[in-house]
DNA sequence: GATTTTACGTA
DNA sequence: CGTACGTAAAATCT
């Protein structure tokens, strides 16, 4: 085993820290070689951020390679907190390095060497901030992602890339940055009505507001204003959700905060739910909540988390102070809006810079009918719900009988691993596979319904399809209509406009919640903690649980969507002339009329790829070519296409080369796409909105990007239309639910009409393809409940 | 008790 | 080698 050196001029200002040597450092005796992978990321990592690696001091923590390159080698347990004896001695080589050098910065790159040198586990939380070592007392230092963690997560580049270059800019000297932040966290009531005051009678510039509140019910327990981003206020008002001040007192700073509320424009980040929060509880409407920091970190980096400390990481040089939330909770909050003062101001340039104000506004208006939307929630008829889910219980109470009887025993079906050993090992059954994501991944045994619905097709044994439809009904029993409403008798959810659900209840504490963070501008809709009341997300309940929802006496549920919405905007985006001319002729027709005409998206695809008249088209024929249209449209394989028609791979096969041969312009436009990302990695809608694509150059990127335009435009549309209906006709129309492509209401049965022509004249959006404008249609529906929808063609 | 995995609902 | 989203129950970890 080599002993690898550190590597770079004695005299350094930037000292990089890594975790271990590899094959190649272990080899050479040189930490990160460029012809390593990890060494080859760091040097482009560097390039980006205008960091000369020759003036750096390269090291790594271990100097010797570990077998099969795992750290845990040198560390005698499994959570890596005890050092064995050797990485100890090299721990201590690192400090009398860092003391002889005295490099300014010290970066550490990876969770081992932040732990090295603070102690601390978990990077990513830590990285992006100056901390001081504890390794090396007084020594500064930053951590960020380790290069090989950029090899395996690409995306993390950007991250990485931002953090060097922070490093860069503190590398001048060997001095903490400077915290010039007032931050009043302890303020006497009559010194927070005095800042409230001056607020309102001097102030004139934006103002900062964040709250912290307490479960259950999301009441406010701290309140925090920041009038620029280095000095903020908080102002306590519960404490062991008691009230600390008598009701009057209390009441005279609300009606304080509510005047300036109602005078100063307002940033927040994630405001939505502040505003939703003060409306709900205290009848405070923030009318001027104008800029949300949040929203603006959708909008530029699109693909990078939007949490407030992960942004304040990037866009500013402070302390850390998310650590605080438990133990100092009005210091945290006072922090949080200082630095929400502060990331906005940043953000507004990037925002310029990056050209983005549209698609800002335009999310930034979306906020109060998803506000709205949270709060109303809607109604839920209990006692249609009551006999549902009696008729559900009895039937999965009856198939779990003769299933136990069958088995000749008890078995959770709903158990992954029992019902896998029950079809493959007592029922001899052959072992079905997930479909891989990548050929490099495992094979995986799966029990899932894909798995079932094959094993039913080829074996034809009765057993599965009980399990098959025992499984359904569970899943729609627990996840969907055994459901707690409020006092109210409704639920309640909350629309995310961002995309991805930012905020979650955690121990009773809202926090941050970064697992996912891409979206294409369509709003996700999850649990409303403000008013957490039945199945959260309402975008993906089933047709059948949709029956409890139904309108009052004498009003109707009245369903506006965009017809084949994705497909049209495909067809003009690979330019398709006979889609396109289908469209076109279909477009302002009636659902009936369409019919009539043969005007159908699907028939077309058989006509086209099987040469068949398209009025002779069948049913099934029609259905083939619907699984091939979507299939093909995202770019999917044999595989998908095979489970999903059942046929064999090499139908599927020869079906999708078909398909290819008589409509060549889509394989073109994905080459188009692909065109397009190498020159920018940003592709834009047809509404504007861009997107930065941080994903690793191959074909997970390509499929990820073929279906951005199409998703991200009809997002957007239904959005732009929302909107427009909302600040239009709000007073008018009821506004019930956003499903991506869907608009519901509830009307009058008597102000049903004029409702179709408001939502028609809203929904009405040209889109443009190379100076070519069209429209997608509008398709309307009523019925007594979400779930018995019926077409409606008014005149 | 907390976290991860598996499965599954929608567009 | 569809994508995107959120949630429930089981499995697994600590």
């Amino acid at each position: 085993m080599t002993y690898v050196r550190t590597e770079g001029p004695l005299t350094a200002k930037i000292m990089l820290v890594g975790e271990a040597p590899g094959e190649e450092e272990d080899r050479t005796g040189k930490p990160f070689r460029p012809n390593a992978p990890a060494g080859k990321t760091l040097n482009q990592l560097l390039a980006q951020a205008e960091i000369t690696r020759a003036e750096c001091l390269v090291a790594n923590v271990a100097r010797e390679r570990p077998p099969g390159n795992k750290i845990s080698f040198y560390f005698e347990d499994k959570k890596m907190t005890r050092p064995k004896p050797i990485l100890k001695d090299w721990i201590a080589t690192l400090k009398k390095e860092i003391e002889t050098y005295k490099p300014n910065i010290v970066v550490a790159l990876g969770g081992t060497a932040l732990w090295a040198l603070t102690g601390e586990k978990g990077i990513k939380d830590k990285r992006g901030y100056i901390t001081e070592s504890t390794l090396v007392p007084g020594q500064k230092i930053i951590a960020t992602y380790h290069p090989q963690k950029v090899n395996y997560e690409w995306r993390l580049g950007f991250t990485a890339i931002m953090d060097l270059r922070k490093a860069r800019i503190n590398s001048e000297g060997p001095s903490m940055p400077v915290d010039s932040r007032r931050l009043n966290a302890y303020p006497s009531r009559l010194e927070f009505l005095e800042y409230l005051k001056y607020l309102y009678f001097e102030h004139e510039a934006p103002i900062a507001l964040d709250i912290e509140t307490v479960m259950p019910g999301c009441h406010i327990d701290i309140l925090g204003i920041a009038d620029n981003p280095n000095h903020a206020l908080s102002f306590t008002f519960l404490s062991n959700k008691k009230p600390r001040l008598d009701p009057a007192k209390e009441r005279e700073v609300w009606l304080w905060l509510a005047k300036v509320l109602d005078k100063l424009e307002v940033i927040a980040h994630n405001g939505l739910y502040d505003i939703a929060v003060l409306w709900h509880h205290l009848g405070i409407l923030c009318r001027k909540f104008r800029h949300d920091t949040m929203i603006a970190g959708h909008v530029c980096w699109p693909e990078v988390p939007r949490s407030l400390a992960y942004m304040t990481s990037i866009c500013l040089n402070v302390p850390p102070w998310k650590h605080t939330a438990a133990t100092m909770p009005s210091l945290y909050n006072c922090a949080d809006a200082a630095n929400t003062y502060g990331v906005w101001e940043v953000m507004q340039n990037e925002i310029d810079k990056l050209s983005v104000r549209d698609t800002y506004e335009f999310e930034m208006s979306q906020v109060w009918p998803a506000t709205m939307l949270q709060l109303q929630g809607v109604e839920v008829d209990l006692g249609r719900r009551n006999t549902i889910k009696a008729n559900i219980k009895t039937r999965i109470a009856q198939l779990n009988e003769e299933l136990t009887q069958d088995f000749g025993r008890e078995v959770n079906i709903n158990s992954p691993k029992q019902l896998q050993n029950l079809l493959y090992i007592d029922m001899s059954l052959p072992v079905q596979y997930k479909r891989r994501k990548s050929k490099y991944d495992n094979r995986k045994i799966t029990a899932d319904a894909e798995a079932l619905t094959k094993l039913l097709r080829t074996t034809s044994n009765p057993l599965l399809k009980k399990i098959l439809e025992a499984k359904k009904l569970t899943k729609l029993l627990n996840s969907f209509i055994d459901i707690e409403v409020s006092p109210e008798g409704r639920v309640h959810t909350s629309y995310n406009v961002t995309g991805a659900t930012m905020q979650r209840q955690k121990k009773g504490l809202v926090v941050d919640d970064e697992d996912q963070y891409k979206s294409f501008g369509r709003w996700s809709s999850s649990q409303s903690i403000i008013l957490p009341y039945g199945s959260g997300n309402l975008q993906n309940v089933p047709y059948t649980a949709r029956t409890i929802y139904t309108a009052p006496k004498g009003h109707l549920f009245l369903q506006a969507d965009y017809v084949q919405a994705e497909a049209v905007v495909v067809a003009f985006l690979i330019g398709d002339e006979p889609m396109k001319e289908m469209f076109r002729k279909s477009y302002g027709l009636t659902k009936s009329q369409r019919a009539e005409n043969n005007y159908d998206i699907h028939k077309l695809t058989a006509h086209t790829n099987f040469g068949i008249p398209l009025e002779r088209v069948t049913e099934a024929q029609r259905d083939v070519g619907k699984a091939i249209r979507h299939a093909t449209n995202y770019s999917a394989g044999p595989g998908v296409l095979s489970a999903k028609l059942g046929c064999s791979m090499s139908e599927a096969k020869k079906l999708l080369e078909q398909f290819h041969d008589t409509c060549p312009q889509l394989r073109l436009w994905h080459l188009r796409i692909q065109e397009e990302l190498r020159r920018t990695r940003m592709l834009t809608n047809l509404l504007g909105r861009p997107h930065r694509f941080l994903e690793r150059w191959g074909d997970n990127l390509f499929r990820s990007a073929y279906s951005y335009k199409p998703q991200s435009t009809v997002g957007d549309l239904l959005n732009k239309s929302l909107v427009v209906i909302y600040n239009e006709y709000g007073e008018e129309i009821h506004l019930a639910l956003q499903l991506h492509d869907a608009i519901y209401t509830i009307v009058k049965e008597e102000e049903l009409d004029r409702t179709i022509s408001l939502l028609k004249e809203s929904m009405t959006v040209p889109l443009q393809v190379d100076g070519e404008e069209f429209f997608i249609d509008i398709d309307f529906a009523i019925g007594p409940s979400w779930g018995e929808l019926q077409n409606y063609e008014s005149n």
